[in-house]
DNA sequence: TATATTTGTATCGCGCACGATATAAACGTG
DNA sequence: CACGTTTATATCGTGCGCGATACAAATATA
């Protein structure tokens, strides 16, 4: 194990998280005419694509914990975006289903994609950049998140048998 | 202006906020045994290379708002990591400096990116891609620090005369 | 059929992040 | 020197994000 690996993995994680703060800064102004949030865009745009999820569907998705999407979800409830209500047959799950005005907003929401991408245009950076940017960080999920799971069996292993 | 351009942003900006969150979290067993969070750490590895800074200097390197920092600096130094003292030379600007306790902690923060690199260890994902990764966030970074600026300059420009 | 365990969601407490606002010190300009 | 402006930091309110915990419904097991 080398110094540049060392250093690596400091540099990797401190963009990361800087760059994500700052897209959801540059989302911001756009969703401010929507009256929403980042979080509650997301939330939007996974019911948008299929209405009537569960709160676990929906954290599966997300990769968001119930105890976040909970209040995240009342909040959009109050702001008639959505409606919860228990499931018939299990009734423990709570249905999360869009309102009237919940789906008007998705043709508001339409043209944000477009001013994004103008707005990220630079001499700097390539289409193909982002590209690879995209695949990199989706194989980046998907190892953190096995490794979770992993972890999370490894420690509930011991107790059954 | 076609579908995989339009919802790029959206393919971007997800992975990027996931991953960001599963980075912090895969920190996390890591940081524990030091008793300090993710951006505690971030604050710290700032000032093991530069102490002395003021908070609006770190502010700078971090990218964070002093509204974030002003109370994150607090808690720190309730919990004996750093000193804050207000500058002889200009009263306002406030000095924030290193106790023993906080530089001793260095020592038992240096193996945590090796660790972490292990973890990332994966057939999937390349050292290449990781440092493109790494070079595509800056990139990121740099143009959306920049358009925010510019944004904040043409707010304020109509005012002044 | 009782009882134990698992599952789905919610509540609580804490620590960020940030916009809006406040405040005192420093600075600039007439 | 007076006074308006800028600068550095802090405070407040709100919304996440998550670990720990709670709890009722569903399921498994004895």
């Amino acid at each position: 194990m080398n110094d540049t690996q060392l250093q690596l993995s400091n540099q990797i994680c401190f963009p990361l998280y800087s760059a994500s703060r700052l897209m959801t800064q540059a989302y911001k102004p756009h969703l401010d005419e929507l009256g929403i949030t980042y979080p509650q865009y997301l939330v939007l745009m996974v019911l948008w694509e299929n209405d009537g999820l569960t709160v676990n569907q929906i954290s599966g998705k997300l990769l968001l914990k119930t105890n976040t999407l909970s209040p995240l979800l009342k909040r959009m409830e109050h702001m008639k975006l959505l409606k919860r209500s228990r499931s018939k047959e299990d009734e423990r799950t709570v249905i999360i289903e869009l309102t009237t005005h919940g789906k008007q907003l998705k043709t508001k929401a339409l043209p944000i994609p477009e001013k994004l991408v103008a707005e990220l245009k630079s001499d700097k950076i390539e289409f193909e950049d982002l590209l690879a940017l995209k695949d990199t960080l989706c194989e980046l999920i998907s190892v953190l998140n096995t490794k979770k799971v992993v972890l999370e069996n490894q420690s509930v292993e011991p107790i059954k048998k």
